[in-house]
DNA sequence: CGTTTAATCAAACAAGCGTTTTAAATGAGT
DNA sequence: ACTCATTTAAAACGCTTGTTTGATTAAACG
């Protein structure tokens, strides 16, 4: 469906108040008309646009999770492990074209940064059961913390990933093209390592005061 | 000037796109001409409600810079002095006032994550020069370090910082209950805590390799 | 006081918004 | 070839947007 490509390309690039349906019409070449045949509202359009780019990541997510937990045999994870299958798939999915997907990128962290009311319900709709499982895993590689050290954590991790897909597009501009945004894997890569360290180091650093 | 008292709550919690003036005249018991005759347009008075809230924050980063510069005499700063020149000045604007301003940290974020595109004009007129000036000081900590990595991992310190704050609002139901949204020092405290683990952990986690 | 400048206000403007209506085109299945 | 459900297209609807206008009030000053 045209209408969706149309419609993820302009959402990235200027947020859902930023879009009109006019403007969606026309870069997919189809007419108004249309939009609300097929979905009933803009809502409907964009909610069914960042539900078929995002479920398939947060199952994959999950997948990453269950295949770690069954090699551990029982054991708990290396928090490393847990964060890989939390950023990923994120990767694996703004490289499965032949180019780096910066637009998917640019996605994901609009749809944390958006202010529109209905951007609530999609997280509702497709980010509730998440927190939680990942939560669970955490638990058990820090078994000796507390909930408000676990959780302030993991928000600071998750703030980090949206922010810097958020941000993701500034990055060039902002090194003066020391930095290629494009390298999608060494993104990656990278934050891996750093929300990893920032994690345990926050874990740390609260526990011996 | 309630005009822009208004225009700040309105804006945090919804963005450029999402407030109207005529929503920010109500809200300062005022009329929609007011604000075109002190401010010449909505983006003139977005713009200098932002100017007046972001400006001073970014002196008092220079001046904790320059005061722990001189107090180094000469030598390096330490990772953690120069993250707490970012960050500090964040917590101490939010806390000012009686009660913690969440509105503050709202805005700051959202400043971040408009995709209006203003917000590049805003950028280049508040935040040209910060960012070179702290690369400065990471070099001088990390002298046998490229620059590539140096700024990949001040990127995501910046993304942590931003998507913290975009993300602020969601902490208490995202934690349920168990993390306190409103304890702006000791999410700073935290922050500062994550920031330098990760961004250590990205130096060194890249110079292995 | 009177005069000039600044500030406020209601009303109107053209443009653009999401949505609805109505009608024409399309395409299988018989 | 005809039918009937699906899809596309154009036009219009009611409403809101940022901005402007022109008139009225408040403030400042000699």
């Amino acid at each position: 469906m045209r209408l969706l490509e149309s419609a993820e390309s302009l959402f990235a690039s200027r947020g859902y108040l930023g879009v009109t349906i006019r403007d969606v019409a026309k870069a997919s070449r189809s007419n108004v008309a249309a939009a609300h045949y097929h979905f009933g509202s803009k809502e409907g359009l964009v909610m069914e646009m960042l539900r078929s780019r995002i479920a398939p990541v947060n199952e994959e997510r999950l997948q990453m999770l269950a295949d770690a937990r069954s090699k551990a045999e029982g054991k708990a994870l290396q928090p490393i492990e847990i964060f890989e299958a939390l950023l990923l798939p994120l990767g694996r999915a703004a490289t499965r074209g032949e180019g780096p997907d910066l637009r998917f990128m640019q996605l994901i962290g609009r749809s944390f940064t958006e202010p529109a009311l209905f951007m609530e319900k999609v997280h509702k709709k497709l980010f509730r059961e998440l927190p939680e499982i990942f939560m669970v895993e955490l638990r058990r590689a820090y078994p000796e913390s507390n909930e408000e050290d676990l959780y302030w954590n993991l928000h600071f991790v998750v703030a980090t990933m949206l922010g810097t897909l958020a941000q993701h597009r500034r990055l060039g501009l902002f090194t003066g093209g020391v930095c290629d945004e494009r390298d999608i894997k060494g993104m990656i890569r990278r934050l891996v390592a750093f929300a990893t360290g920032g994690f345990s180091a926050g874990m740390e650093g609260v526990m011996h005061k």
